[in-house]
DNA sequence: TACAAAACGATCATAAACATGCAATATGAA
DNA sequence: TTCATATTGCATGTTTATGATCGTTTTGTA
């Protein structure tokens, strides 16, 4: 097994379990305790894990699981849902922001082609994929980077957008229902988000069907921010009801 | 097979499972080893993948590793000027700036044990490869992202700065000589480094050798502003003493 | 505290992957 | 067609990753 697989998938474990052995990870990554030692240590030295005797534990980012490891759950959905997000945007000049998130990457990845557009996003990752394309003029919020989403949040990203006026965003959530609204884990980002928001015209939240009728921590906004919800066949058909009759549209991708 | 078709099938391939191997891609395009690699080294200096020991991890892709400690031919010199430049940064409360550039991004990478740092960049690749450390606070400014660079600049990125006050900054130049200053290709860039700088107590100037006494389009800012030059051997001796002349400390690493 | 078992780090040989120089081939312009 | 340039594949020596061995350190238990 080839260490950029091996160093992914003991990160999985670890974003999984919170912590690991050498023994499991022998057995689990058929290589050798050598190997394994080696690839701890130089994950210590990156600082994305702690090592014990025996083992290794989650440093730092312990209880919320690592965006890399969301990103492959559910991927042909989010692609399915993105697919749908970009025939919502038409060609020409248009000024469009996407917040962080796994399902918004994809949907960032369907517009790579679209010309004219100005893209605005507070997601570190999203901005990493669209830096060089010349098609397209991307704009990054300021911010604190949360290490757990990638996103940038905090006064610097607010004040970033108070000068903004946005036709048309795309806002991934944590969580969508008909009585809380939009929801998140995580508080700040959850402000954030909320400004990004206010400065948008016409908001489209895009979540997998796990996400609605679900209620996060933190709550971003009511439901009447929000003109359209697309996301899957397997999201809870009750909760879509109550949604719709809150004067939300909704799209099964 | 065709270079331009080998390209954009790796591109493809990646997209679709966000890493693969050389042997992968020699059995799939029916090209040689040499010729595979020759791709992937095009590929990575358009930041468009990241190379790893037996093939490519998609670049830019927040939740792919960071997998860039490989060292390439010429980041020896830069890896010791950052080696250098990092011992130039005490432990504890320390705000820190970071601008773009190849040296600078070695800087950021040799600071990733430091702790209590607060890290303010505006290169879209730094913020990158540190978002994840949770030992480091990082803020990123806003702006507008230049392709040929990572780099954000502009009026959202200057707006950013005016807030902050940095104890010490890392600049990247294009050219450092004694009567124009500091200089870079680009004007805006040049202005948003500028104003970096002034929010800036104590800066110092990370350049390989090619740089040193040589004059590039754009001015960012005289000599007076700067502290000290860390660079390498090769730079020009008597440009280097005028310098010295010019009240900047030099270093050579 | 003493002891045994497990885990650890260091070292080494092997094998795979790597960069590079060079000759042959393919491509595009005159 | 003919020449100039670029690209390709092979062969070379070099670097890197890996797994086994061995002596040392840590851990758990009596």
């Amino acid at each position: 097994m080839r260490q950029e697989t091996r160093l992914s998938l003991i990160l999985d474990l670890l974003a999984e379990k919170g912590s690991v052995t050498v023994t499991e990870l022998v057995e689990a990554l058929e290589a050798s305790s050598a190997s394994i030692r080696r690839d701890l240590e130089l994950l210590e030295s990156q600082h994305l894990l702690s090592r014990t005797h025996g083992g290794a534990v989650a440093g730092g980012l312990a209880y919320e699981l690592p965006l890399r490891y969301r990103g492959g759950r559910n991927k042909e959905e989010k692609q399915r849902i993105a697919a749908v997000a970009a025939t919502r945007v038409g060609e020409g000049p248009l000024s469009l922001g996407l917040t962080g998130g796994t399902t918004t990457t994809e949907v960032a990845r369907a517009l790579v082609n679209h010309k004219g557009l100005t893209i605005v996003t507070n997601a570190l990752n999203i901005a990493s994929e669209l830096a060089l394309r010349p098609n397209l003029k991307l704009i990054v919020t300021g911010g604190t980077a949360r290490s757990e989403s990638y996103e940038l949040v905090g006064p610097l990203a607010e004040a970033s957008l108070e000068g903004m006026n946005l036709d048309l965003a795309f806002v991934g959530v944590d969580g969508i229902s008909a009585d809380v609204g939009l929801s998140t884990h995580h508080e700040v980002e959850a402000h954030t988000n909320r400004v990004l928001i206010e400065r948008t015209r016409r908001v489209i939240v895009v979540a997998d069907g796990s996400k609605v009728g679900h209620k996060a921590f933190a709550r971003i906004c009511p439901p009447s921010g929000v003109s359209e919800l697309i996301t899957d066949a397997s999201a809870d058909a009750d909760a879509l009801q109550q949604l719709e009759n809150a004067g939300i549209k909704v799209t099964l991708a």
